[in-house]
RNA sequence: GGUCCUGUAGCUCAACUGGAUAGAGCAACUGCCUUCUAAGCAGUAGGUUAAAGGUUCGAGUCCUUUCAGGAUCACCA
């Protein structure tokens, strides 16, 4: 039973012996204490005065006394209003401490037995990654190491979107201008060369517009028909068609896009267990459409076309397939969920996917789960806000984007001119040197994006937004960096910081003992961040340990404390405070370094 | 117009899911390196939680309305 356990149950006791009152443990809950009152946690006892028919401050003093009484963890009890603050002995956080010291798998929590899929990532083939792409991927990552930490087992999922309308654009400018280019001849990276073309595409697209307009068209007509429109769709249904010529443009063209995503994800340092590719899984979920047909859940207008009727869930009809007998977009999600499932056999599927398209998500669950789908109510969308430049939205056509790449360079040789300028690198070879520059630019930048609420939508000032200093991913890295530091003086002096090294002591002071109270709530964290799926808790519990280490650090000495035990155990403490860093960090795909 | 999301210090974010005097970081100002890494620590200042009502012992949190920003509502993907 933990410490709050503990207490809880003694509390239910004193309402059952002293107000002949039941109410169980499981109902009743504890407060960590404000930090200007006296004590650990705190019992609210506004709700429960009815019961007692006293007024606060008398059933604080009853509870508070049958605490001290009873429950052997309690040391002191004070009470302000209606609060009860209750003081945990100094033994009880020891062997609290301990516990959490001895324990192997830390931040692991037991096997749920349950597979969980999170999709993310999810690229268009025909351009570069942005910084958009950033946050999804970092986010998708991240809850996936979360949910492994709870117990799940994760696969993580890329679901590439490698066909389609955008993609024949970029196949259709590089026929007219590309003269053969490869990323071979221009040194560009093959990602980047197709977004080039797509670029290129639109510009050239744009003029066509405006020569229709100049000879009287509406934009609306010419932008039907220009003639490079026209081609690009002449060039999906050649590839619908599997022409042979087309297919192999495209074939290469995405073997150009897929060599430079390899890239960008590695050092991204994000990976997958499952690719699902467009053009495979694009003619999936016709047989559903049936299937919901038969079931009642879709019904066939005039033409041909069916349609699922949502109004009963507060939502409209949705078209599930046209009136020809071709898909639509959601037709495909229906089937590819239904894949993954027999994939898998998965009891839960994350989707990373930004918020515009929260209704597109809302009605494709509903559905699922109309058609009884066992998975149906382990579905969630994980809506993430888009991120937004100082001179506002993301256009990749317009080429106003933050590119992925230039963007994590950017970070990696900020890091390196700001680590040269303190002077911390002496002794590092130019191998560890690169090394440290990377985890920091990349650490700043992840903890960046991660730190916030995912659902909200987020400024992006890329001469501000990212610091290393205060609330950022370096600080945090800058705390393990200075324990590992004090674990190799440790070592080498020969302090042994085993359990066994501190045994026996009597006496641990205000700053330790919050730093355990610290440690302990990080399972609590975990669990957590795994049901809101929120690695922002994780790093708002990061920052907090950090900085809670650092004032310990700053306000009681460690080698040149006397007494042996006392020695051993802030060693030990330091040591158990920078193996929480380091698992916490992992569950935001942020390595920490050993120097720095 | 319908639906959904967001609104907290100058800026970026918290607030243990309804609890005490709303907390951190950045920016500003003051201290602290001869001692374990100053990318740190301590302190000062900064607030009508967009606005107004309501619910109750108690509201940033729940309900209603209004305002502001965003997204979405295609036989597009």
């Amino acid at each position: 039973m933990t410490i709050q356990e503990q207490i809880l149950h003694s509390i239910s006791k004193a309402f059952a012996d002293t107000f002949d009152h039941q109410v169980s443990a499981e109902d009743l809950a504890l407060q960590p204490t404000r930090k200007e009152f006296e004590g650990s946690y705190t019992f609210v006892l506004f709700p429960f005065l009815k019961f007692t028919r006293m007024k606060p401050e008398e059933s604080g003093e009853k509870i508070g006394a049958y605490l001290l009484e009873n429950c052997e963890v309690v040391s002191a009890f004070n009470v302000v209003k209606g609060f009860l603050n209750i003081s945990v002995n100094e033994q009880s956080w020891l062997s609290v401490f301990e516990k959490l010291y001895k324990n192997e798998n830390i931040g692991q929590l037991p096997a749920k037995g349950e597979k969980v899929m999170v999709e993310f990532s999810s690229p268009n083939t025909n351009k570069p990654l942005h910084l958009g792409h950033l946050r999804n991927n970092f986010l998708g990552f991240s809850v996936a190491e979360i949910l492994a930490a709870n117990g799940y087992e994760v696969v993580k999922a890329n679901l590439v979107n490698d066909r389609g309308i955008h993609i024949c654009k970029s196949m259709v400018a590089y026929q007219h201008f590309g003269n053969g280019e490869t990323p071979e001849s221009s040194g560009l990276k093959g990602d980047h060369l197709a977004g080039k073309y797509y670029v290129l595409f639109d510009q050239a697209y744009k003029k066509e517009i405006a020569a229709l307009m100049a000879e009287g068209a509406t934009e609306e007509e010419a932008k039907k028909q220009a003639p490079l429109i026209l081609e690009a769709q002449e060039m999906l249904r050649k590839w619908e068609a599997g022409d042979e010529e087309v297919v192999s443009l495209w074939k290469t063209m995405n073997s150009w896009v897929y060599e430079g995503f390899d890239r960008s994800y590695e050092k991204m340092g994000v990976s997958f267990d499952q690719y699902y590719y467009e053009s495979d899984t694009y003619l999936l979920g016709k047989d559903i459409v049936e299937e919901g047909l038969e079931k009642k859940v879709f019904f066939k207008k005039d033409n041909n076309s069916v349609w699922a009727d949502l109004t009963q869930e507060g939502l409209d009809e949705k078209l599930v397939l046209r009136g020809d007998g071709t898909s639509v977009y959601i037709t495909q999600d229906m089937g590819t969920a239904d894949l993954k499932y027999q994939d898998f056999n998965i009891s839960k599927s994350v989707y990373v996917v930004g918020n515009e398209q929260d209704y597109h998500f809302d009605v494709l669950f509903k559905i699922m789960k109309k058609l009884d789908r066992p998975y149906g109510d382990g579905l969630y969308h994980l809506s993430y806000g888009m991120v937004d430049l100082p001179t506002g939205k993301m256009k990749s056509r317009e080429g106003t984007v933050v590119d992925a790449d230039d963007l994590i360079q950017e970070m990696i040789d900020t890091a390196a001119s700001h680590t040269k300028e303190l002077g911390k690198i002496e002794g590092f070879s130019q191998e560890q040197a690169d090394q440290l520059y990377e985890m920091l630019g990349l650490g700043a930048l992840k903890y960046f994006l991660l730190k916030v609420d995912p659902k909200k939508r987020m400024l992006f000032n890329p001469q501000e937004s990212i610091e290393f200093q205060g609330n950022t991913g370096p600080f945090i890295q800058y705390s393990h960096a200075r324990i590992s530091s004090i674990l190799r003086k440790a070592n080498q002096i020969g302090v042994d910081y085993s359990p066994a090294g501190f045994e026996g002591l009597e006496h641990i002071e205000t700053a330790e003992q919050e730093l355990i109270m610290a440690l302990n709530g990080f399972e609590k964290k975990i669990s957590q961040a795994g049901e809101e799926l929120s690695p922002s808790i994780i790093a708002q519990y990061l920052f907090d340990l950090a900085k809670e280490y650092n004032r310990f650090y700053a306000e009681l000495p460690i080698f040149s404390e006397g007494n042996e035990k006392v020695r051993a155990f802030r060693v030990a403490l330091s040591s158990q405070v920078a193996r929480t860093l380091k698992a916490g960090m992992k569950l935001l795909g942020i390595k920490v370094p050993e120097k720095m």
